[in-house]
DNA sequence: ATTTAATCGAGACGGTACGTCATGTCTTCGG
DNA sequence: CCGAAGACATGACGTACCGTCTCGATTAAAT
């Protein structure tokens, strides 16, 4: 995830690589400073030159390894949150399903993180470029989920017909549409409730 | 791409403007103008210029009767869509329901709406002043929702202890997440099981 | 010499003008600041921002009225230079020689026009357009300085034959190379021996 | 623009190179490669990048030998033109001046000189280095025309009054000022009037 | 019938951010 | 240790929109 196709690409055969690598301590500054200013920031513009120069970076160092703002944002958010999708397997589907959900909750409450998913669901509205990024970060999320009742299923805990997906848009949708419009609460009651909802 | 210099009937001849009255004429243009360049441009950036031009208007005529750019949009959006809030009282819950959903699903889905729906989306992502104006009008949606569900309620097809809230929410929460991100069809099909799984 | 061509263009009959007039003070307040920092900064940058942000106005402002940076900058430098080409007519061609190119000599030899029209130069020379506009201005130099040899050889204070565009570029050769190159001096004792060595 | 990718035959196989010693055919790529571009893009911008890849060598080995771009350019330049600095000595001041005098403006005139001797003006009007540089090269011009006028005065052909340095700037003066601003020609009738003006 | 005042189209204004470009330094690798 | 490749920090560039602010012209209501 931290680039985007970084692999591959052998081509000219006998010259793998030339001319000054790519400074990792570059990288981590800007995904640091990134990070920072999305968290500081809770839904202020956060733009180019401000993470350069937080990042004590030329802009043209951004603007050569990710191909827009979002990207760099979605990445740094990504960098760092890479391992908590918990995905858990209990063996009765609705505690995973209540850990999973509350989990997802609580994940994304927190301080550091509420603010920059905020920051980064903003930035992804008008770039289509980090649009494309976020449905490949949600995706995963959903194939996350989708395995926790598939496992339930199998297990003879949900009816041969129910529509999984449809199953996965409600957590996530409840969850997305209450974290952008802030009318309701997306705490631990909630959770249990909306997955208590889905198993009945 | 539509924008910089379309062929811009911009009518001229046919509307005077007033003075002392407000124009009609005008409003009407702009939000007409508005509508279309909302709906041509799916997620295009829509700016005040642009509509200004495209009405035959001037920007100062837009910031005298709307506070944003955003307001114009959501106005444009809504008179026209104004009168399908539908909530229908067929005595079943489950049918109430299903005709919601589904009347949501096809509404936002037919070819005026859905890319003008999504660009206004986008719009209030960095737009504070439209995002709120989007909280109003969605607001509105839930608590028609809420009513059918309250029926619903009152004839003892639910259960007292049902969080109604998160009911709603898991009927547009799953229609936004789908709407945004088209990932996944939002057709009868699903309308009917997302009723059902909610009336269980 | 202010803009480059107002006038005229009264074009759509009816309508000589709409909109908001051009903002007579923000024209004198990016000349000023142009004319300070070409004077200050000698040789320096002088950045369209700089000049910007000097006269309190926005970057636009600027492109709206003037093609590039450099027509600015001869703008700013020729307003206020406007009456300074002197061309007397004492009636003797030695006298009226001398005091022309005294004159050039000392009017850029002063300490607000030395480092301006240095700059001036070093601009024009990677600014197609401010070429131009350098030759137009000298073309208008050189014009003046003309009609001085011409009064002088009707009064046959010179040979027919003598080829007075030569003469006029060996003055204002003479002047520019030592003013950009600064290897000798552009005293008032050279301005005599130049002038005199051309009316021998 | 011949910039951004022209067909670029980098000579690859060719000139392998060397290492531990300076490699000769890099340097006589680069010199080849600066008169090329010189020559070619008449006050195009010709940047370090352009030179290096149209030389097929890296920056830095560039930057190794020469101290700035514009050093490379003038080195370029004077490389191919080192020997031409006539200084006859025929025994008459007229003619010699005549003959320096041509030649200048000839040299100068020729097709592949003319445009990399103005790119190289327009380029040292930036760079303070090159400015230096070309002073350098200048004052040797200035010292073998002076000459000439020094042996032509001891010969008793000009007054021991005469300012010799002021001729020789007449010469230059009228050469440069002609030549960067293209308002009138350097031909061979120009060259000769203004020899004798001189010797008159 | 005049005045008055708000409207309209047009467009200039001060800003902020954008993404690109060139410079000169630096780092890495193969020969 | 040379040389090609190319990443790096810097900083100016010219463009795009934003929301505000004049303009002169138009026109309905108040005098």
């Amino acid at each position: 995830m931290s680039e985007h196709d970084a692999p591959a690409k052998p081509a000219k055969s006998a010259r793998p690589h030339t001319g000054r690598r790519r400074n990792e301590a570059a990288r981590r500054a800007i995904l640091d400073a990134a990070l920072r200013l999305l968290a500081d920031a809770d839904g202020a513009p956060v733009t180019v030159e401000t993470i350069a120069r937080e990042a004590g970076v030329g802009k043209q160092t951004l603007y050569r390894w990710w191909p827009s703002k979002g990207a760099v944002l979605l990445d740094a958010l990504t960098d760092r949150a890479e391992q908590d999708v918990p995905a858990p397997d209990t063996g009765s589907l609705r505690d995973d399903l209540r850990a999973v959900v509350a989990a997802t909750f609580e994940g994304a409450s927190a301080p550091p993180t509420a603010p920059a998913l905020r920051t980064l669901a903003r930035e992804a509205a008008r770039d289509p470029h980090l649009a494309d990024l976020m449905r490949e970060f949600t995706g995963a999320r959903r194939a996350a989920l989708r395995e926790v009742l598939e496992r339930g299923r199998e297990r003879g805990e949900l009816p041969k017909g129910r529509d999984l997906d449809l199953m996965v848009d409600q957590v996530y949708g409840v969850f997305w549409y209450r974290f952008l419009l802030g009318h309701a609460p997306l705490d631990e009651r909630t959770a249990t409730d909306l997955a208590d909802s889905l198993v009945r």
